[in-house]
DNA sequence: AAATTTCATGCAAAATGGCGCAAAATGTGT
DNA sequence: ACACATTTTGCGCCATTTTGCATGAAATTT
């Protein structure tokens, strides 16, 4: 990957999210941190962006906020999918359900990974349109509007036919006992279906989402493989799901 | 291997890929890169890309010329869609395909409109989300990166199990006697589908597209009924399709 | 205040670019 | 068919660019 490559990369991912962290560029892009460093300062040289301390971010943007961090409020969720990355192996097929944190792992994900994709979820499909090496596979079927996904029986269906090796769920609420549930019928239905159709079932689920229950049960919690949330894995509050036989992460 | 060829060559892949590195093509083009480099050269001194370290970039695609030339475009794509929103009624099942004029389309659609949509293509999809009576349903498949839309079988074999009232079909080459064309081979295939599933075809094509031809037919003339262009229906260049029977707006 | 993270600088290794030259291929005129 | 000019190509040599690492300073967090 030469140099003018990786600056457009990094022009165009600062269109995307008016920021960019230094760290996550270079592991994005597999150079040094130090390689980034000096593409941001050619960059902000030519007044394409605005340094700041750990990234850069658009200098259209920059007027409003002064720190990445106020930008970057959702560190909990960055902090849960850098783990679990490190789940993910090249060729790999993989199932990426709805949910924001989701989302935040497609963003995330290498931009050299090789893998297939299945996702339901709009936004994620138009992130991983930008990784060349990612075949994705887009779920269609009637869209929920509020979380823009697809769900209901074409969804369902498609997936009666395939196959994943790990399968990442949004996770609206997780209890030891209850299982995983969801607020919405057709979309608890669809987590079902993913769960069938995957050899690894992986919870991403930020704090706020353990011991929550919601009107309809997705499946049992032993059809969950690994919890992931933004806590280390000998928190106390994972106590519980741990001796449910769940990894932690 | 010719110098001609080699660097009709470098123009594809640059058009495939917009960035090529010299190592590679010297590798696929068994030369070595001492050659490439002086066609790199050659053809930078024309205009034809922009050299970089490592290789070369589209020259297009990198600076704000591009931007500039969208702006253009996007002025006639405006007119385009407004007339095209004569079309459209309440209650309708729609088809939007792919291409930034039917994205257009659908960001101009009156938000209390009510409609159920079927479309392949992710930004669209996202759009119509925001439109509390529309009903959108995502067709889902394999996704074609560039273009950012889903093609192929899957696509086909749901469309051939509905109906729909019209259908927007993005344009890239429509000529009065060859047809519409396109530049990839599955989603000629996908746009045949949805053309056979409508009882109406509308073509939104910008004047550029008018006489065009591509690789790939998708179907013959008579099956559009309605031309869109940003010209006036009386333009003498539409002359040869309102010939052909097709309703000009 | 201490610990951690990020930044800047210098440096060396590796990759890439540029130039001249000679061999090979191609074109041209007789 | 032959000699000669022109173009194209590959190689060697060296300059330049790029990259990663080490070190210490600066900024940020705990």
């Amino acid at each position: 990957m030469q140099k003018e490559e990786r600056q457009q990369f990094i022009i165009e991912e600062l269109r995307a999210y008016n920021k960019v962290k230094s760290i996550e560029l270079s592991e994005k892009l597999k150079v040094s941190e130090d390689t980034i460093r000096r593409d941001l300062k050619e960059l902000a040289e030519k007044g394409q962006l605005k340094k700041v301390h750990g990234g850069a971010m658009s200098s259209s943007f920059s007027s409003f906020h002064n720190s990445l961090d106020n930008i970057y409020a959702h560190s909990s969720k960055v902090k849960i999918v850098r783990k679990a990355l490190s789940l993910i192996e090249d060729n790999m097929v993989i199932i990426i359900d709805g949910g924001t944190t989701n989302l935040e792992l497609a963003k995330i994900l290498p931009l050299d990974l090789k893998a297939t994709v299945f996702t339901n979820t709009l936004q994620v499909a138009l992130v991983l349109c930008e990784h060349p090496e990612i075949d994705v596979c887009m779920l269609g079927g009637k869209l929920h509007k509020g979380s823009k996904l697809a769900i209901g029986l074409d969804v369902v269906n498609y997936l009666s036919e395939m196959h994943a090796d790990i399968c990442f769920m949004g996770t609206s609420g997780i209890h030891t006992t209850i299982g995983i549930t969801e607020n919405d019928r057709e979309e608890a239905i669809t987590k079902r279906a993913m769960i069938a159709r995957s050899s690894r079932v992986v919870s991403l689920a930020i704090s706020e989402k353990l011991g929550k229950i919601q009107p309809f049960k997705v499946d049992s919690i032993d059809k969950v493989h690994i919890l992931v949330t933004e806590f280390a894995p000998n928190h106390h509050s994972l106590e519980a799901f741990r001796n449910a036989g769940i990894k932690i992460l």
